[in-house]
RNA sequence: GCCUUCGUCGUCUAGUGGUUAGGACAUCGGGUUUUCAUCUCGACAACAAGGGUUCAAUUCCCUUCGAAGGUACCA
């Protein structure tokens, strides 16, 4: 057997979004399972739906999530795209220019399985739009076909412009077998004769994916199930060209909610806006695999060792999974929890001085590093995106909190200031200032006041927060001297 | 319209010719002698429908229905 050779190929008209990643998950699972190469080929031969920075920000993606590729472009420490791979350039608007889609789209005509068509969109327009409405096939109607290599001639010579198209061919039966899907079998009358060169020169996808498959020996095409129809197409070219064909795994689309497939137009579904927002890179591979493939075990967390190890490509679902982002939520905050505390912390570093509440420096400083892991420390189950730092823990970094009046009497009622007073006095006389000597101090004052007031109100005081960590280690990561000051402030 | 594909709780899914149809997320409720969260216990909830085949069908076959994708000089 020849050496596996897998392949995404991303087109850089959007933002690769998390269906696209899915995908691309499991193209490299599967690569990496039989050890063969992974490669990345951009398909850029729509230029009019080109997005600049679409191409970087797929790379960086890659590079965030920990994907590794064998053959491809890749960024270096400036941003510039490089490539790497024996069977390169990886970009088809560079293979482009040797002219070697033309050379095969001209093979095809020669050896009868093509044609050139010199239909005006106009006309192919119209055409469409007629049969549509006698509820017939819109296929092409084969004008050009029957062209003499004369009338040919003079067109050209007139500088007119065409495309090739393929000649499908009548009547016949077109099957493969597909690994998820199973044995596909569509009647050729009903494919149209694909456009295969543009009439700018550019291939169409149909012609480029088949050249570049072949020509970098790929050995299994993995892409989305919108695929599928495609794929008729696709063995009608190989055959043409007398090319091995691959083995075809088509894979089931990530849908929106409302069961529509993931569009790069649909919200943010761009992954960097989830990488941005505090999404964990291991959150969203658990996450991912589990859409559409499983281990067929109950586990629901497993580390992308554990994942690469027993994911099989076989067991790929068949219909199509919702993105469930609640589902997502929970496994970064299981993952989140997961994380050491110094991991926590440099995790949640960017978002906590792009929210202007810490800056790189303080981040140097020993003193207040150690105070940071305690804040930190105190939030790190209480959330699940990393986005949510900031406002969690703001209140232990700001010198002057607010405290809201109606919240802060909505345990202790008319007896507020009754209990603080009380809470200020004997903390003041407090000098182990630890959890439990907290605790057991202030047990006090709980039982004439009721536990819940005092502890509600106390915390509110401090925090300035309905929802916060503990009073007690509040208290105690705060310190005495801050917890006072804020105390004190609201009698 | 035509072509292709799909159809187990709301969602992601396990599973089988005979099961109380299992798990997870979400939701709801209880506990963890301070909020929220964590943790924990529990509840709710599904084999699209109709025909066959069979002693037996969610499972095999057919039909219908529903859904998605394709039907471009987009990928």
């Amino acid at each position: 057997m020849s050496k596996i050779r897998v392949r995404i190929a991303p087109s850089p008209t959007g933002y690769v979004h998390i269906g696209n990643i899915r995908t691309i998950l499991f193209n490299y699972f599967f690569a990496r399972q039989m050890k063969g190469d992974f490669i990345v080929r951009i398909e850029d031969t729509d230029q009019t739906r080109l997005v600049d920075d679409a191409l970087v920000h797929l790379l960086k993606v890659l590079k965030d999530l920990k994907i590794d590729y064998d053959e491809g472009p890749y960024l270096d420490e400036n941003d510039k795209i490089l490539e790497k791979g024996d069977f390169g350039s990886y970009i088809q608007s560079e293979r482009k220019k040797s002219g070697i889609y033309k050379k095969f789209a001209e093979e095809l005509i020669e050896k009868g399985y093509a044609y050139r068509c010199f239909c005006t969109p106009e006309r192919l327009e119209e055409m469409r739009k007629n049969l549509q409405e006698k509820n017939l096939p819109t296929k092409y109607d084969r004008k050009c076909l029957h062209l003499t290599q004369k009338e040919i001639d003079e067109k050209i010579a007139n500088g007119e412009k065409f495309v090739i198209r393929l000649k499908v061919p009548d009547n016949e039966q077109i099957e493969f077998e597909d690994w998820t899907y199973g044995k596909i079998s569509t009647p050729s009358n009903s494919i149209d004769d694909q456009v295969l060169l543009k009439s700018d020169g550019f291939p169409t996808y149909h012609l480029a994916v088949v050249v570049d498959d072949h020509l970098m020996q790929i050995s299994h095409i993995f892409r989305g199930e919108d695929w599928l129809p495609s794929t008729p197409k696709h063995i009608l070219i190989y055959k043409a060209f007398g090319w091995e064909i691959p083995q075809h795994v088509h894979i089931p689309n990530v849908l929106q909610p409302n069961k529509k497939k993931l569009s790069k137009r649909f919200e943010d579904v761009s992954t960097r806006n989830y990488l941005e927002k505090g999404y964990l890179p291991e959150a969203i591979w658990n996450y991912l695999s589990f859409v559409g493939w499983n281990p067929g075990t109950e586990q629901e967390i497993m580390s992308r060792e554990e994942i690469l190890k027993s994911f099989d490509i076989h067991k790929i679902q068949k219909s199509g999974g919702i993105f469930n982002i609640e589902k997502l939520d929970w496994y970064n905050g299981i993952y989140i929890r997961k994380l050491s505390i110094d991991e926590f912390v440099s995790r949640s570093k960017r978002f906590l001085i792009n929210a202007k509440i810490l800056t790189e420096k303080d981040f140097e400083d020993s003193e207040k590093l150690k105070y940071i892991k305690k804040v930190l420390g105190l939030v790190q189950k209480r959330i699940k995106i990393l986005s949510e730092v900031p406002e969690s823990v703001n209140s232990f970094f700001s010198e002057n909190i607010q405290v809201d009046k109606k919240l802060l009497t909505t345990k202790g009622k008319e007896k507020t200031k009754e209990i603080l007073q009380k809470v200020f006095e004997n903390l003041t006389n407090l000098e182990i200032w630890t959890h439990d000597e907290l605790s057991k101090n202030l047990e006090s004052i709980a039982e004439i006041f009721g536990r819940s007031q005092v502890f509600f109100t106390t915390r509110v005081a401090i925090t300035g927060k309905q929802f916060s960590p503990g009073v007690f280690e509040s208290l105690e990561v705060l310190g005495k001297e801050r917890s006072l000051k804020r105390i004190k402030k609201l009698i």
